[in-house]
DNA sequence: GTGGCTTATGCCCCTTTGGGCTAT
DNA sequence: GATAGCCCTTTGGGGCATAAGCCA
């Protein structure tokens, strides 16, 4: 309905602008490469001619002919406005050309001389139709593609076109599938946020990190005060081992995407930023893994165009995501040994396990058998642990020549994974967590990865200077809690892939910077998570928009966030070196169950939180904190930010049903224009829908605001008023008010049984509120009777309307009748319902119980006739085969006539036959009836069948 | 590049309480 | 003549959100 009506709004503009924006494809018929198009071999020029040639046939067709003539005209003007932004786009000719999609068609001419005014004779509406015209062309020779002859073109832009491109508007479907999209994208990165989360408590990999971080780190922990500015040595080392590459096309497990940037000291951000979480979680300190979800929009106009813009995007992001970009196809991996492998090489053996067939070919060397040596140790040290990681990764981290052992400057002990602070073993291997081995004698990892960088040819990747440091979105990073920052602590911001510590306020604008959106940052830990975009958001009024309802979001998150809390709480208590019974008894809550929450999932939620009520209390704190955030957003500095702000207003962006009361305070200008607090703001109704809501106007009370009626309204209005002799347009505004200006609906009681109504003679029911007092909605159908016979007073509730047949119509439901008949209504209504379900169930007995005497005397009388024919002269037992559709019909008809036959000697309507009749087998012979062997005439409505021994019988079919 | 402003467009809220004809 | 039931036809004005363009 709504349609038709914008339909019918649109048609008067639609015969213009409109419906060149809905012809994207023209046909032209002829068209040049626009670096070769002259005057006279213009696009309008052939468009024009050919027209022309169309007009002129038109010519005779009256008023179609004009219409025509406007169409045509109309086109052409947009092939005008396409030529002359082609010739605008010269330079891009090329390009212009690939988007055509030209072929060629050598019938068109006939068709566009003969073809196309015939279907406009036949169907005017047709010319609006088609959206590809055809028409004559010269010949002409217009590039590499084009042939000669008749051509069409089909535009799927063109520069103009963007003037007057359709805009993007979605419909409330289209919203609604977006909604979907986007809720089951977060549930998916929520997934996998919780599925990073998990492999960086992987002990497999702390394990190995450990062996990498120099020794003054591993105390880090057990600082009194931990602060960011303690984390920053750290970082930078981290920082300075791994390295960020461009992600790759290859399909493995996050766990042993891990190891493997673990091994090769490369990986995609997001795998570095989990680096880097794994490491500060072996390091004792209580961290999360913080994802920026970059979820599809909410919006689905935004959508179809995002994927354009987001693989753009994405490929920005890949480059400058590095942090120190020096890798050059994202399947290339440095870090490995001086081995001349060459790039294929080093993919294979990336991809494939060590006993692969690829590696088979190369003879084993010595280095080779002794790597093998250390894999089945390595697999020996890890089989008790209870890791996922895809050992095959491991396999691949140790290469056979790095098995002597080097003391780097520091007397640190190398290995493929950094310096390791082990145990020395008694053959002065140090011991890792793959087993003892040593590091590679000829050269070192830096030498190494010097020379894979020069290896790489520059033609391979994207050539970006060594060294240079292109800050990209940081998606991902870490939160460490340091509980020397504030007075209660404080979550610290790490990013480690771009080595930036407590920088939450630069996160943002570096996401914005990157055209990318922070509308979700999520902090993983413990299994669970939980929101952490306040931190993050100072303009939150930005992303408010492109976020899913907060109801939604928060009960999604609710779970989570408790075995978020449980879990940094678990950490916390590690990193304060206090034990489950101290704990205990500080707190005076922490059960033993709480240490074990995140490890026992039998473990219900709800003991979890009871037992570690300390921790949801620390995890109250950073909402209290985060919250405050909110409430302390800063003022935003363009005005229709103000539009939907949640805490701040201007005047001017207020709505027609909107005021502010009270007016102030002022919190500060935008643009010249008082701020004022959100609270402020009032929403305004009418009288009557203050009445709905169960308030009434208090006496003497003025409108808050008055609203003057459209002109066309008051004239409406005022020709009714002069109807009645009015004269008066003092009721023609709208007079609205304010809640402060309305007190509780008081009606009027009910007095005697009687129920006050309004002026209808009804009870309005738009919520309880609106009963009478003494009264009460009784939501049943057929009740008016009952009330009636009672003679007790009811009126009928109207409950809304609803739009029928082109207008509204109240809607009743039931009545309200004063409480004290309440009772004895519904009893009598109980009453009567048993007696209509008794009275239905007689019904339905006496119906069943005169089918089966039906049923019977059915069967008595053919048994009657069985033994009437079958003792007669014809000597035939009667079977009837079930046939469908005409079997019961024919089956009855045939009995009734029968019965007709006996009773009164008419065998009109039967009529048996015996065709070359068998006495011998016809005392015997049982007659069967089949469909095929039917013959019947409609005219006569009567049906012959047929058993094989010859006998026949007609029926009439009813 | 950003913000302010205007314009165009479409979704969606709000409004609101029948009447003529025919069979019984 | 009174009454009950059926059927007709399927609002539309305007606020508001939003996209896009223009300009400073």
């Amino acid at each position: 309905m709504r349609t038709t009506r914008n339909q019918a709004k649109r048609q008067p503009r639609s015969t213009g602008g409109e419906e060149e924006t809905k012809r994207p494809r023209l046909d032209l018929g002829k068209q040049k490469c626009v670096d070769s198009v002259d005057d006279n071999d213009t696009l309008a020029g052939i468009s024009h001619e050919a027209v022309g040639k169309l007009l002129k046939r038109f010519n005779g067709h009256g008023s179609r002919g004009s219409k025509l003539q406007e169409s045509f005209i109309n086109r052409c003007d947009a092939i005008n406005k396409l030529e002359s932004g082609l010739k605008k786009k010269e330079k891009q000719t090329a390009d212009e050309c690939s988007n055509r999609n030209i072929t060629e068609s050598s019938s068109l001419k006939e068709k566009a001389e003969g073809g196309i005014p015939q279907q406009a004779t036949d169907d005017d509406d047709q010319m609006d139709e088609p959206d590809w015209e055809e028409g004559p062309v010269n010949n002409f020779s217009s590039g590499n593609d084009h042939e000669e002859g008749n051509i069409t073109i089909e535009f799927e832009a063109s520069p103009d076109t963007a003037k007057r491109k359709a805009i993007c508007r979605a419909s409330a479907e289209d919203k609604e599938r977006a909604e979907l999209v986007h809720k089951v994208h977060l549930l998916c990165l929520l997934g996998r946020g919780r599925l990073i989360d998990r492999a960086c408590n992987d002990p497999l990999i702390q394990a190995a990190l450990l062996s990498l971080v120099p020794r003054q780190f591993l105390k880090i922990s057990e600082t009194p005060k931990l602060t960011a500015r303690s984390l920053a040595p750290l970082v930078n080392w981290f920082h300075k081992y791994f390295h960020v590459r461009l992600p790759s096309n290859t399909e493995r497990s996050f766990e042993s995407a891990l190891a493997l940037a673990l091994e090769t000291q490369e990986g995609t951000a997001e795998e570095v930023a989990a680096l880097s979480v794994a490491l500060f979680r072996a390091l004792n300190l209580t961290t999360r893994f913080v994802s920026v979800l970059d979820v599809a929009s909410l919006k689905p106009c935004v959508e179809n165009n995002e994927s354009v813009t987001k693989k753009a995007r994405r490929t920005r992001r890949g480059i400058f995501n590095s942090s120190t970009l020096m890798v050059t196809t994202p399947d290339v991996v440095s870090g490995f040994p001086s081995r001349e492998f060459t790039s294929t090489d080093m993919d294979n053996n990336n991809m494939c396990d060590v006993g692969s067939t690829k590696q088979d070919k190369w003879p084993k060397r010595i280095g080779d058998l002794e790597f093998e040596m250390q894999l089945e140790m390595a697999k020996a040290a890890t089989e008790s642990g209870n890791d996922n990681i895809d050992r095959e990764s491991y396999q691949m981290k140790l290469p056979s020549n790095w098995l002597t052992g080097i003391r780097d400057g520091n007397g640190y002990h190398k290995t493929p994974f950094g310096p390791y602070p082990g145990i020395r073993d008694g053959n002065g291997y140090h011991k890792t967590p793959f087993g003892p081995y040593s590091i590679p004698s000829r050269m070192s990892l830096k030498e190494m990865r010097r020379i894979r960088r020069v290896e790489t040819p520059a033609s391979q990747g994207i050539s970006v200077a060594i060294g240079s440091r292109k800050v990209g979105a940081p998606l991902y990073w870490a939160e460490v809690y340091c509980n020397g920052e504030n007075l209660t602590g404080k979550w610290v911001h790490v990013d480690a892939v771009n080595a930036i510590i407590d920088g939450e306020q630069k996160v943002e604008a570096a996401i914005v910077a990157c055209k990318t959106s922070l509308r979700y940052a999520v902090a993983f830990a413990g299994n669970g998570a939980k929101d952490v975009t306040r931190r993050y958001c100072m303009k939150w009024y930005k992303i408010a928009s492109e976020r899913i309802n907060m109801k939604w979001w928060d009960a999604v998150l609710a779970p989570l966030k408790e075995l978020e809390a449980v879990a940094t709480e678990n950490m916390l208590t590690r990193q304060e070196g206090l034990n489950k019974h101290e704990k205990t008894e500080t707190i005076g809550m922490l059960g033993q169950s709480m240490l074990d929450c995140t490890s026992g999932p039998a473990k219900s939620l709800a003991e979890c939180s009871i037992e570690n009520s300390y921790g949801v209390s620390r995890s109250s704190l950073e909402d209290i904190e985060l919250e405050t955030r909110a409430l302390t957003e800063p003022l935003p500095t363009n005005q229709q930010a103000y539009k939907n702000h949640p805490l701040y207003a201007l005047e001017r962006w207020l709505t027609k049903c909107q005021i502010l009361h009270p007016r102030g305070p002022v919190l500060g200008f935008c643009s010249s224009h008082p701020v004022y607090p959100r609270t402020c703001v009032q929403v305004l109704r009418t009288k009557e829908r203050w009445l709905r809501e169960g308030l009434q106007l208090r006496a003497n009370e003025l409108p808050a605001k008055v609203l003057k009626r459209s002109p066309k309204q008051n004239k409406e209005q005022a020709s009714e008023a002069d109807d009645y002799d009015e004269g008066d347009n003092c009721g023609l505004d709208t007079s609205l008010y304010g809640e402060w200006q309305t007190e509780p609906l008081q009606l009027p009681h009910a007095v005697d049984g009687i129920v006050p109504r309004n002026e209808r003679g009804q009870v309005d029911v738009w919520s309880e509120k609106c009963l009478p007092p003494g009264t009460v909605h009784l939501r049943f159908p057929g009740l008016v009777p009952i009330a009636e016979r009672l003679k007790i007073n009811f009126a009928p509730a109207m409950v809304g309307f609803e739009f029928r047949n082109g207008r509204s119509v109240p809607v009743y439901e039931g009545i309200v009748v004063c409480t004290e008949f309440k009772d004895a209504i519904l009893e009598v209504y109980t009453e009567e319902l048993e007696r209509r379900n008794a009275e239905e169930r007689r019904r339905n007995e006496s119906q069943a119980i005169s089918r089966w005497y039906q049923l019977l005397s059915s069967i008595l009388t053919r048994q009657k006739l069985k033994n009437r024919y079958g003792d007669g002269s014809a000597s035939q037992s009667v079977t009837y085969a079930p046939i469908p559709n005409v079997g019961s019909d024919a089956q009855v008809s045939g009995e009734k006539d029968a019965a007709k036959q006996t009773s009164k000697s008419q065998p009109r309507k039967l009529h048996v036959r015996k065709e070359n009749q068998q006495p011998e087998i016809a005392d015997e012979h049982e007659h069967v009836f089949l469909m095929d062997d039917q013959t019947g005439d409609e005219e006569s409505s009567t049906r012959i069948k047929r058993c094989h021994c010859g006998f026949y019988i007609e029926v009439e079919v009813l």
